[in-house]
DNA sequence: CGCTAGCCAGCTGCGCTACGCCCCGACCTA
DNA sequence: TAGGTCGGGGCGTAGCGCAGCTGGCTAGCG
């Protein structure tokens, strides 16, 4: 079980330090880009993985190096994300794609009820 | 004699409207972006050419558009025309480079000199 | 008189921060 | 087991500071 690491959830106060990204920073990115929409547990308290860690990393980048505004970010982080979407997808072909589907759905529909039990209740 | 048009120099007011951007932007403009240098008459009065107006149009592409930051837009622009240049380059020899260099200082002064004659005095 | 210059105080809203409140778990007391 | 209370993490949001103009001034020139 190799991957159990990337069931693993963080808290804002850990995903800040990793990042370099300020909690006030993250909380406020989440309103500004679609992209960046950590599960909550019972209680509220965002919950992230490490696609959520990737999505920081990259807003970070283009508004911190490039320097784009926020809007402008957030245009350019969607064809950043369709572009890899594109290159990802067409590596499989339809049975596997399919599949792939299948199996996301529910390992995400698993992280989430995992994601209550260790951080939430 | 095609490029006679190239020589033309345009006074503040026309880029506005050629641009579509305010003369109180564009002298803004000029503060921020060392690409963006007219030249001045006697009375210190801009002068811009063709190439000062494509200048403009790629600044107002990068940050209307893309939307940039203005600092961002400084890098950007920068890069761009450094890749314009790289490639006009790489046509010529090393005999036409030095020609062209040549050339185009006799011309840039020349240019000086009529914008003085033409809109100064 | 119209066009433009430079200067600069003022405005708008973007991007972030600081703060007050809430929830929760740990520990005590009975 | 219930009840009290203390501290720490996290929440949302009002407010702050500055980027990016704007517009009004005075002055020079033809």
């Amino acid at each position: 079980m190799e991957n159990i690491k990337d069931k693993k959830y963080y808290p804002i106060r850990e995903v800040a330090q990793l990042t370099g990204v300020r909690e006030s920073v993250i909380r406020f990115w989440e309103q500004n880009f679609d992209e960046l929409k950590p599960i909550k547990n019972r209680v509220g308290q965002r919950k992230y993985m490490k696609k959520d860690i990737d999505v920081i990393l990259a807003i970070k980048k283009l508004l911190y190096d490039d320097e784009y505004k926020i809007s402008g970010a957030q245009k350019r982080l969607k064809e950043l994300l369709e572009e890899a979407a594109g290159e990802q997808m067409e590596l499989f072909t339809f049975d596997e794609k399919m599949k792939n589907r299948k199996l996301n759905e529910i390992r995400n529909d698993l992280q989430e009820a995992l994601a209550m039990l260790e951080s939430g209740g």
